[in-house]
DNA sequence: TGGGGTTAT
DNA sequence: ATAACCC
């Protein structure tokens, strides 16, 4: 944990900082008035290499040494250990293994343990504020502004006049206390430590986590002091931060693609997207897209953290070098399949939708997907759920036929990946207690809702 | 380049 | 159904 930082005072009497507005007293509120501004306090959290560090759980002998997790032929993520030598994220293996030879590798291709524990972490967030948002495994944000508002509130005048930051201020910002906005922030930051604080007792993992006043910037913010430190961006910084990105590319929302497009407009830093003509950005882009960006250069992003709440799909995937026959590839949709319905099975809801998609062979040219996607019948979602032995059959045929309506099976052709996915999500009826479909569901009984990632029980004798 | 996810069109 | 984005 950082030490307390000193000029977190730096905004007490005689300290130098923004001008105080005219003469107000020491915290005295400013102007303006509670509740009636929509600035909000958003923190993004970030778990260090993630999967390395699920690793490093499940076989604590792993500790201390260089780790590596392979995926097919790639280290998808590495402990810092390993990064200290050279092993980067996404590096071959046969580059890592020739920068260091020492580098202990896992295989990560199967999610679960990962799927369960980045949950884990989502729910104890949830237990801070409800409003979390997750993206991807490893990264949330949870909107935090009622609470540190509720926080203020009880704060004595003598406590405010003490209050600290937890971990550092971008850019060495000075604090200063009589602004509304700093101590909002600066409560943001206590939550952020004690989010992290948690997620270490109760989870056993470190992380990043940066507090600001939207997504755009907490991220961008929880990034500056790594690994397992936690930055907050006060609002007089948010030009320095947006300007460190050394290109648009490092703008979360700007991807390829529209990197590509604006660099054949010449536009390649944040200063040339600020100050590039928006009519001519909306021609090329589309409206949306252009005045998105346009606004995220500016470090302005009103995007709401959107609760996830349960998952709306879930699909397995496999890569392979080459898969060139019809059963060679019904075997493989098999095996994801079978992984599928375990998962499903655990979620308790019953998707409606299957979705096949594969991935062609080309020489050189960037990959690019197919998918066939059909409703799943209802004979076969009912077949779902219990030991999903009978639904298996059937959805191999469903999935067959799509396979079939994509690939030409009496033309040779050669695949490098094969995905299943489940959506359509749908809540299975839970029968009002006391009614006759209470007594004649079947499976209602078997079905635990212990808050809202409920679960499925084993098998177990029913009792009740 | 893996094995996932989301939203917009 | 695809294309873009995120990790």
């Amino acid at each position: 944990m950082e030490p307390a930082q000193a000029w977190a005072l730096a905004g007490s009497p005689g300290a130098r900082g923004p001008e105080e507005p005219g003469n107000l007293p020491w915290f005295h509120d400013q102007v303006v008035p509670a509740g009636s501004c929509s600035s909000r306090v958003i923190v993004h959290l970030d778990l260090d290499c993630f999967y390395a560090q699920v690793e490093m759980i499940s076989n604590p002998e792993l500790k201390g040494k260089p780790l590596g997790v392979q995926q097919k032929s790639l280290v998808v993520t590495c402990n810092y250990e390993a990064r200290e030598l050279g092993v980067k994220k996404l590096m071959n293996v046969r580059d890592a293994k020739e920068k260091c030879p020492q580098l202990v590798l896992v295989n990560g291709e199967d999610l679960t343990r990962y799927r369960e524990m980045s949950y884990r972490v989502t729910d104890l967030l949830e237990e801070f504020s409800p409003v979390v948002e997750r993206l991807g495994f490893d990264e949330n944000f949870v909107d935090i502004t009622d609470m540190v508002e509720k926080r203020l509130q009880q704060l004595q005048s003598d406590e405010l006049a003490v209050l600290t930051v937890s971990g550092h201020v971008y850019n060495e910002q000075p604090v200063n206390l009589h602004d509304v906005l700093h101590r909002r922030l600066l409560i943001g930051s206590q939550m952020a430590a004690e989010m992290r604080e948690a997620m270490c007792d109760r989870l056993g993992l470190t992380g990043c986590a940066g507090v600001a006043s939207n997504k755009l910037l907490a991220k961008l913010v929880s990034g500056v002091f790594k690994p397992n430190q936690q930055t907050v961006l006060l609002p007089e910084s948010s030009q320095h931060l947006i300007h460190s990105l050394k290109h648009i590319k490092e703008m979360p929302g700007i991807g390829y693609k529209t990197a590509k497009r604006l660099e054949a407009l010449g536009i390649s830093s944040v200063h040339d997207l600020q100050t590039f003509s928006p009519k001519i950005l909306e021609k090329e882009l589309g409206i949306a897209v252009a005045q998105r960006i346009q606004k995220l250069s500016f470090g302005e992003d009103n995007s709401p953290v959107t609760p996830s709440g349960l998952p709306q799909s879930f699909s397995e995937e496999d890569s392979f070098k080459k898969c060139a026959s019809e059963v060679e590839a019904k075997s493989k949709i098999e095996e994801l399949l079978a992984s599928l319905l375990n998962r499903v099975c655990q979620d308790g809801r019953k998707p409606h939708t299957v979705r096949l998609t594969i991935r062609r062979y080309s020489p050189e040219k960037h990959c690019s997907r197919e998918s066939r996607q059909c409703p799943i019948p209802s004979h076969v979602i009912q077949k779902l759920g219990a030991g999903n032995y009978d639904a298996i059959t059937p959805m191999v045929d469903v999935l067959m036929k799509l396979f079939r309506n994509m690939v030409n099976v009496k033309m040779p052709f050669h695949l490098t990946l094969l995905s299943v996915c489940f959506c359509n999500l749908k809540a299975v009826k839970t029968a009002k207690k006391g009614t006759i479909d209470y007594y004649l569901t079947p499976s209602s009984s078997t079905t635990s809702h212990l808050g809202k990632r409920s679960f499925k029980m084993k098998d177990t004798h029913m009792e009740d």
